[in-house]
DNA sequence: GATCAAAACGTGTCCAGACAGGTTTCCCCA
DNA sequence: TGGGGAAACCTGTCTGGACACGTTTTGATC
């Protein structure tokens, strides 16, 4: 079992660092089948052997398993593997493109508007701008294969929306567009609640009024902490499902009561 | 600035690891306003010489808030402070009680059934027992301050359902029920979607049919990997929210089309 | 004031060593 | 066969050292 591990720590990439390798070659190992939810994994002891590293790097290597949720640990007792479902990219969880095509569908985009207003001042304080400030906000319908799923509620500050007018929102993304400025995103809060359709929602997503949306609110945020977008998506109830995973070694997930 | 630092760094309890005390302390620091968004920590060297610990263990309090989101780090520059809210516990999102608790508020629980009978093949699955076994399932009405705000239908393997027909499971967790067998929690997968209510919900709810829910799935896990639960909660969707934090070093949430 | 190169700074990685303490296995005895 | 203790195993922590490499600052020149 450990050969195994060995073997693939082999075929990964020499050019990243050494313990970025182990841990690729133990969750490909987990992926594999080879390891079941349960099941221990080789010690430190054996890992080094298998591979050559020192034992500190070998830590490294499993305890960025431990901090994805893939493995537990404990001291004194051997490592273990957690079931857990495939995650994503934090890129393929924030671009509708991006998501759409990894599962072989064809995103689609209707602009509905793009224009320069003022905004509630839950936004304005979210994108930390004041009150009156005006800030470009988007209306646009989602579609895969053609089918509208989600209406998309977007505002982004005055010198972020300056880089999208001239984009073409209708075929490309957002984030795309945005990194051709060198804006690279960074992290983002998520806020997922459920609620009735609205009546403009409801038409544009061809529903009835009242029919229930996963609504999912979120502010994204650029590599110098600063917010560059605060969204608010509004998917049928139907057309999506939101995976996490949780453990008592990390857990990005909180319930509160609505404000 | 690290002044500051090292000040709460000999506050914190000396019974916890230096890594765990140091990064407790720049966490503080954080949330008291004394960092900001965007803000940079303290090098490396500088919070050696605050705490008098070596580059190591300071890099490895530094990498804990990395994992948690709080902080972005890059070869070669200072590392600098990213916004987030505040996250709980994962003993606090898995427990409704807990929950209630730590938010003021009173929770109350109606036992609508706990019966042994087979369930539909998915969750059997994810229970991993075979499709005509037993099992124990229960629902209850979750109440916060009196008020019916979410429905529980959750699914127990026999031999830990046997433990809980004999727990007041109207007046106390099934979490805290299982403890006292010496059952604890170890991680968790979450399904979230919205619906529409069906009578039977909606009844119980006190709401319309059709009125949407959030719906929150979840298997549960032992630290030995095996699944415990199956639950299958549908909150009214004015009565709960759920934050994530996500960031390009690290993700647990996925977004995917239904089954 | 602008530009460029070098120096200083800061982070990322990896190593070897040592101690603490929890878990598991093995052996012995009743 | 069951219980207890010791040994072996395993993980968690911490140290100091060294090298690689990316970022920021400084100083010199035009």
């Amino acid at each position: 079992m450990v050969k195994a591990v060995g073997k693939r720590y082999g075929q990964v990439d020499q050019g990243v660092p050494a313990h970025v390798r182990l841990a690729s070659a133990l969750r490909d190992t987990i992926a594999s089948g080879e390891l079941l939810p349960g099941d221990l994994l080789p010690g430190d002891a054996a890992l080094m052997d298998a591979t050559g590293l020192a034992r500190g790097t070998v830590r490294q290597a499993v305890a960025t398993l431990r901090a994805e949720g893939l493995v537990q640990t404990r001291q004194g007792a051997r490592t273990s593997v957690l079931q857990r479902p495939r995650l994503q990219p934090f890129s393929e969880l924030l671009s509708f493109t991006a998501w759409a095509r990894q599962q072989g569908a064809n995103p689609g985009a209707r602009m509905v508007e793009l224009v320069r207003r003022s905004v509630d001042p839950a936004v304005a304080h979210e994108l930390r701008i004041g009150d009156n400030d005006l800030v470009w906000t988007m209306v646009r319908v989602r579609l895969l294969d053609g089918v509208p799923v989600m209406v998309e509620h977007a505002a982004y500050p005055e010198r972020i929306g300056a880089l999208l007018v001239d984009a073409d929102l209708e075929a490309g993304s957002v984030y795309a567009a945005l990194a051709e400025h060198g804006i690279e995103v960074a992290s983002g809060h998520h806020r997922i609640s459920a609620i009735a359709a609205e009546a403009a929602d409801a038409e544009l997503l061809r529903a009835r009024p009242g029919t229930p949306l996963l609504r999912q609110e979120r502010t994204v945020f650029a590599s110098d902490g600063t917010p560059i977008e605060h969204s608010d998506d509004r998917w049928r109830g139907d057309s999506i499902v939101l995976d996490a995973v949780n453990s008592v070694q990390g857990s990005q997930l909180a319930r509160r009561a609505p404000d």
